[in-house]
RNA sequence: GGGGUCGUAGUUAAGCUGGUUAUAACGCCGGCCUGUCACGUCGGAGGCCGUGGGUUCAAGUCCCAUCGACCCCGCCA
């Protein structure tokens, strides 16, 4: 048993400590909240209640800082204005609750506390009661806290009690009720669709869960309500929206969460440019309300071709520069092999312009090497401009010519580094967009209080996909292809471009929509171009194929991630400080010990059996 | 599935090429203290060094396995 322990006991068994029992809240009433007393309240009687966040006992005065969500008021228990209750308040240690009348009153002379906004006054207790007496927590309860992430999530309950905690989610209350009243102002209904669905095996893992009633067959939580609002718009409801959990079994990440949530909006007769306005508005008003930002809309619109082009990504950070530029063309003239064997499988090479590339050390060059084998590149190809010519280990392969067509293409400058990559596109783009970013966090080149919203447009509707040998759909297969692409979709799908936009933040995908297929004769098509066969298609989404029969209208929607939205607003690292109760990247509960082994009776009700090993 | 960082007192960390009784800070307990607010001061308790196995005269330290937390790649329509 520890000393707490010990201690705990003793007092809860000694009946000399006062403790025996907690003492009642009787017909006492929370008069104040821990941050409201000012000069204004001098004189009046009050009575708070919360948590004890720090005792200094001085031998004769007592001072407690009393803690609620709101703030903190430092109560004083003083022998010669009231002896029990200062004997009383001997007994009172860290998240102790208790509930202290007594009068405010204005500190003395240069003893005011300009830390706290109570700090002017504080409270003279006239009488304490002890409302439950607590065990000394594993961590301080304050902000600037120094527990690890899993004694954190082992304790989250006191977690959340931590100032911080609570702002973070009562700005994500806030977002979400100006969100409902944003949408409900425009006419938009919030309809709650099945959390207990079909699976769909487009996308994500699904989690499944058993039916009783059906031995044999699964429910699957929703990866989204994707379908559902479709049919909604079949329905006619025009405006719709839910803030609505989904799930995906997938590997967790510090912005992944097996259940997150989304706000979900779809609408009808609308074009992407509604959809778009609409979503700007929404998000000025947020940005203003909540964070007292100004941003402008319309937002820029970049295609996708253009952000993979310039920032190698598909979400690009736009708050700095640091662009990517093909040089294929120009240094397949050069006699570089790396360069040139890039080339010649079909791959492409592309710079980036360092200015001021002294602040890039010869270890941090190298060092860019080992990041970008993270992304499956070889490594970085670097030049300094130097005064007295080009500095690199690959300068001699450079002729003449493609030295001035460098400087030419990049405007290169004395002083700058120049840094090369050479690969498939997929990986020049992917590992040089990553250490873009990398770069501009490096270099202090990313104003972190800038907000940068940028609709990316125009996705490709399918990817090839290596592993199953054929076409996926980049968004999902609902998305509508653009018009003047659809004669492409037989003979070219990869370049069928779709009526799909992404809302993009500082680099983090906030949302993601598209218009849909309304008409059953494309979406037959589309099917097709994914290899999902006739047959195949009825028995996974026949009951949509069937409703665009009956005179679905056009619509359009799009989904955006909340819990990423807070986090980025809230400034905080981690999605899951902005979930009261997150899964570790295990996607278990610390906390109550989720997921749990099911007794062998629910399985057998569920006819389900479990083989302890796992297959491989 | 893979790569990386980490696991030592309640907490956060230090502990070198293996070698006396495993350190520190905060917290906790006790004494003193009537103006503190990270109170001060004196004293004290507190450790299966994540777990299991191995090497060794000797393991917190080296090796193997395993569990857990975090970051990343794959994955996430």
């Amino acid at each position: 048993m520890s000393q707490t322990e010990d201690r705990m006991n003793d007092q809860v068994n000694d009946p000399e400590m006062g403790l025996s029992t907690s003492d009642s809240l009787g017909d006492w009433e929370k008069t104040h909240n821990c941050n409201s007393l000012g000069m204004g309240q001098v004189g009046e009687t009050v009575i708070l209640m919360g948590w004890v966040q720090r005792r200094r006992d001085h031998g004769g005065l007592i001072f407690v800082d009393l803690r609620d969500r709101e703030g903190i008021t430092q109560v004083v228990f003083d022998p010669q204005y009231d002896a029990p209750a200062h004997e009383h308040a001997r007994f009172l240690r860290s998240e102790f609750v208790l509930a202290a009348r007594g009068k405010v009153r204005p500190r003395p002379e240069g003893m005011t506390n300009p830390k706290l906004a109570t700090g002017e006054i504080e409270v003279i207790a006239s009488e304490l009661r002890i409302l439950n007496p607590s065990k000394t927590p594993p961590f301080q309860i304050e902000d600037d806290l120094d527990a690890s992430e899993n004694v954190r999530l082992r304790y989250r309950y006191l977690d959340l009690r931590r100032p911080k905690m609570f702002r973070n989610l009562l700005l994500r209350h806030r977002a979400v009720q100006l969100t409902r009243d944003y949408l409900n102002k425009r006419g938009f209904l919030e309809v709650e669709t099945p959390v207990l669905t079909k699976s769909t095996p487009e996308g994500a893992r699904d989690y499944l869960v058993p039916s009783r009633v059906n031995p044999g067959k699964f429910y699957a939580l929703p990866q989204s309500p994707q379908l559902f609002k479709q049919l909604l718009m079949v329905s006619g409801f025009e405006r719709y929206y839910q803030i609505v959990k989904c799930f995906r079994d997938e590997d967790l990440r510090a912005d992944r969460q097996p259940e997150f949530t989304q706000l979900d909006i779809e609408m009808s007769f609308v074009s992407e440019k509604h959809i778009q306005d609409l979503m700007e508005g929404w998000v000025t008003r947020f940005m203003r309300e909540l964070l007292a930002r100004e941003v402008q809309p319309p937002f820029p619109r970049i295609t996708y071709n253009e952000a993979m082009d310039r920032f190698g990504s598909d979400r690009p950070d736009m708050r700095f520069g640091l662009e990517l530029n093909d040089v294929t063309e120009i240094v397949s003239a050069s006699e570089l092999r790396v360069f040139k064997q890039a080339v010649e499988r079909g791959g492409i090479v592309k710079a980036i312009r360092v200015p001021d590339g002294s602040r890039l050390s010869r270890k941090d060059l190298d060092d860019l090497t080992d990041f970008v084998k993270i992304f499956g590149a070889h490594g970085v190809a670097w030049i300094r401009i130097q005064p007295d010519g080009w500095q690199s280990p690959i300068a001699k392969f450079l002729p003449e010519e493609v030295r001035r067509n460098l400087t030419e293409r990049l405007k290169v400058e004395t002083g700058d580094v120049l840094l090369f990559l050479a690969d498939q596109k997929k990986v020049v783009n992917d590992a040089f967009g990553n250490l873009r970013v990398r770069l501009g966090n490096q270099l202090g080149l990313i104003d972190p209080k800038s907000f940068y919203f940028v609709w990316v447009t125009e996705f490709p509707l399918f990817e090839w996909d290596q592993e199953e040998k054929r076409y996926t759909a980049v968004h999902h297969p609902f998305t509508s292809p653009m018009e003047e692409d659809l004669p492409l979709m037989a003979e070219h799908p990869e370049q069928v471009r779709s009526r799909a936009y992404d809302l993009v933040l500082n680099g983090i995908e906030i949302g993601g929509g598209s218009i849909r297929i309304h008409r059953e004769d494309v979406q037959e098509r589309v099917f097709e171009a994914l290899s999902i066969g006739r047959e195949e298609a009825r028995e996974k989404f026949g009951f949509l194929l069937e409703a665009l029969q009956y005179g679905a209208p056009p619509h359009g929607g799009i989904a955006f991630g909340m819990d990423r939205l807070i986090m980025l607003l809230s400034g905080s690292g981690s999605i899951r400080d902005v979930i009261a109760f997150p899964k570790t990247q295990k996607a278990t509960c610390l906390m109550s010990g989720a997921p749990s082994e099911p007794e062998l009776r629910q399985l057998l009700e569920l006819c389900v059996k479990v083989e302890t090993e796992r297959r491989n």
